[in-house]
DNA sequence: TCTTGAATTGAACGGGCGTTCATATAAAGG
DNA sequence: CCTTTATATGAACGCCCGTTCAATTCAAGA
């Protein structure tokens, strides 16, 4: 049986990842080597091979569960279109500014997939798009929205969503509900009739 | 003198370069080796020596000319705040989708550039969002816009416009114009009074 | 034709890479 | 207490890295 006292079992594993995965984040997974993440875990290199069948699967699986968890933690709510669509702007604010580093991997990391694995990601990237531009298609066929096209729209509106991540601070001039006030209004306003 | 004829003089400079953008482009700054950018551009690794003093200098001579020339290309227009904002949309969305490749490259690599060579790449872009933010600030002076903060329309703005380089294709169901066109709605929508 | 010198080669430098594996360690189960 | 087995080590494998530099090539100027 696994060890469960006194020993590392259980979680070397997810320590592995989290150093992949702030690692990563930093320098690029390219630049990362598996004697630095080892050794930010307290590790032979080695030893990683025990968690992980390579390096590019320590990517893959940070990535999948990312966009699985992205997934599985939003659930359309109730109300009309406008009350879906504020509520998953600020879901999707709120949701990438916990987790700035797996955005950026998922964002960033893509081309260092094989091809099988880009698909994956790809095919879940896309799941998650969709579910916006359901919101926006059953806004624009109620008359509550307005879009030169649906598909861009959706585009549009998550590039400047996630781009959030990219100069949000906490200690900065205005705080994650102000940010998401904030884009709320001009998401609002850019899907509005007229 | 540096030979003229019938040697590289004068060609092997813009090769090593138009090679190194290609391939950062594809495989990432760190994931690409000297002997590749070599090899593309059919010369060996030493001779990339002449040209550049070192890789990462390689890589901050294509994002700094990048911005450079984008500084450059840009004029403000004539007209009022809404023809402005307009030409900016047009001219940014048509100026990146022609190189994808630097637009990538100044958008992914910056964690690979030195201290130094990040600040200034990033005054660069300071520069390039303070004019846009310029428009839209002059635009809510003057009662055209209504926007809640002119930095964070400003860096929606350009995240939603530039987001445009990751999906863009020519052969696709829609041309350079018909995106200029769509973005340009949205933009004023989302910047408009009401 | 000869000299000059920019352009380029190709080998070498020290070092790090991802990955494998025989071996060691130590907690859990009997 | 003793066996079992998950966990980890550390050395080794072959290979590629960025960069340097003495030697070579060859067109241009005299």
């Amino acid at each position: 049986m696994a060890r469960t006292q006194g020993s590392h079992a259980g979680t070397t594993g997810p320590k592995i990842r989290d150093a992949a995965l702030r690692l990563f984040a930093r320098h690029g997974f390219a630049a990362v080597s598996m004697r630095q993440i080892a050794a930010e875990v307290g590790v032979q290199a080695g030893a990683l091979y025990l968690y992980t069948p390579d390096k590019q699967t320590l990517l893959f699986d940070l990535m999948r569960d990312h966009l699985d968890e992205l997934l599985a933690a939003w659930h359309p709510s109730e109300g009309n279109a406008a009350a879906q669509l504020e509520h998953f702007v600020r879901h999707h604010i709120a949701y990438h500014l916990d987790r700035p580093e797996l955005v950026f991997i998922a964002y960033m990391e893509l081309r260092n997939l094989s091809a099988e694995n880009f698909a994956v990601i790809e095919g879940l990237r896309r799941d998650y798009e969709d579910r916006l531009e359901a919101i926006v298609r059953a806004g624009v066929e109620q008359g509550a929205f307005d879009v030169p096209d649906t598909k861009l729209a959706t585009l549009a509106v998550i590039s400047m969503l996630t781009g959030v991540t990219t100069w949000f601070r906490d200690d900065g001039r205005l705080s994650r509900g102000d940010v998401e006030a904030i884009y709320w209004d001009m998401v609002r306003k850019a899907v509005a009739c007229g």
